[in-house]
DNA sequence: AAGAGGTTGAACTCATGGGTTCAAACTAGT
DNA sequence: ACTAGTTTGAACCCATGAGTTCAACCTCTT
């Protein structure tokens, strides 16, 4: 028997594979030898281990959509701890986020999704569900928390993480045409600060307002 | 000769056919054939209006974005007179938009940009250009106007109008499952209602920051 | 009535690509 | 060296659909 860690790089191998071409393609346009060739692998091995190309999109999806929702999860680490200098703290997770969301595996994943999600009404769950959702979730759970420690201003922190990530996300799509353009990091980084200064102006605790210069 | 205007007609109905089956399916999986079915028309007579289905395609993409455009500019009218309660005209004009962006066609035409992007490059000349890209503008100089009114805040008039866009359409996102699901009215209205209200708190004018309860 | 130009349906050509088959080659474990 | 499971390339079958052709057919214009 081959080692099964060789079948198992031949499979994350096809998915990675089967994802870089449904990104450059879309699924209909995406042709399965070209995937099998994308992945160094022949075209029956693909067969062998996905069943179909619709599972096989499937699972390439599901993978991706996991690999970017960890990131931007991982990215919110600093506002548990988020020291003196909330604007700071915000600023690099917006950064963070925003450099996330720009990146080209996530704009074509977005694209993906968009596309197909009609053929597929399946990806809702594990795509969207457990996408955005998630993330505003954890974002919630954070704002929640500065709220009580008197750093913001008592609201629905729901609303304070959908208001927060529109304002990172939003100025994104024109800019990047629709993730078509590369965006440089200095323009992210202007995004993310506007994004926290209109953030703090709406949701800052009534005493700390101002802009503070520094410590 | 047949009546000119039965010609311009067939035309009209073949390229709403088309955006209607384009949406549906996606570029690749429409087929023309359906395409005439759903215009009422004959393969052949699709085939003598436009070359080809690509630019089948471009024509009625074309002619979809001009017509979104054109509703969304129309939505920005009560700006230009915004009478004495401001916020009242904010939530108007944001209801309507987030109406407009959660709009069926409108869905159906963001997915389909977001989808076919790669494959037709130059649709981004009359889609994303003058799509968002003019809304915002639009947008941006009636901020300048209520800036210089003393209305709102003194600040970028561009990036007032590149939030408060954001604050409407980014909520609308997740909860409209990408465009699958259809939102209810007064869901609408209320996160109409939230952006308004972060907007004003970061924008408006310091002496009017507070709401405003009646005349 | 005659003719011109657009429309129709059906049949046709041809390229593309999903999915399968199969014999040969490869790669461990014994 | 022997065997079992995997991979490979090439050829193959078959469905789908773009684009064309053509003869019959409207539907106006004159």
């Amino acid at each position: 028997m081959v080692s099964a860690r060789g079948r198992i790089d031949k499979r994350q191998a096809i998915l990675d594979g089967a994802f870089t071409v449904f990104a450059r393609q879309g699924y209909a346009q995406a042709c399965v030898q070209e995937i099998a060739n994308e992945a160094g692998v022949a075209k029956p091995t693909v067969y062998n281990h996905l069943t179909d190309k619709a599972t096989l999109f499937r699972h390439a999806i599901q993978a991706a959509a996991q690999s970017v929702l960890d990131q931007r999860l991982a990215a919110l680490q600093p506002l548990t701890e988020p020291g003196t200098d909330l604007r700071a703290t915000l600023e690099e997770v917006g950064h963070h986020l925003v450099r996330l969301h720009a990146d080209d595996r996530s704009c074509a994943l977005r694209r993906l999704l968009y596309a197909e999600l009609t053929h597929f009404p399946d990806i809702l769950d594990f795509a969207v569900e457990s996408g955005p959702h998630r993330l505003s979730q954890a974002l919630a759970d954070r704002m929640a928390r500065l709220i009580l420690a008197g750093r913001l201003r008592a609201t629905d922190p729901d609303q304070a993480a959908e208001h927060f990530l529109a304002l990172l996300v939003g100025p994104l799509e024109p800019r990047s045409h629709m993730g078509t353009r590369q965006i440089g990091d200095t323009e992210l980084r202007k995004i993310a600060c506007a994004a926290a200064d209109t953030f703090l102006r709406a949701f800052g605790a009534e005493n700390a307002n101002a802009r503070q210069p520094a410590e």
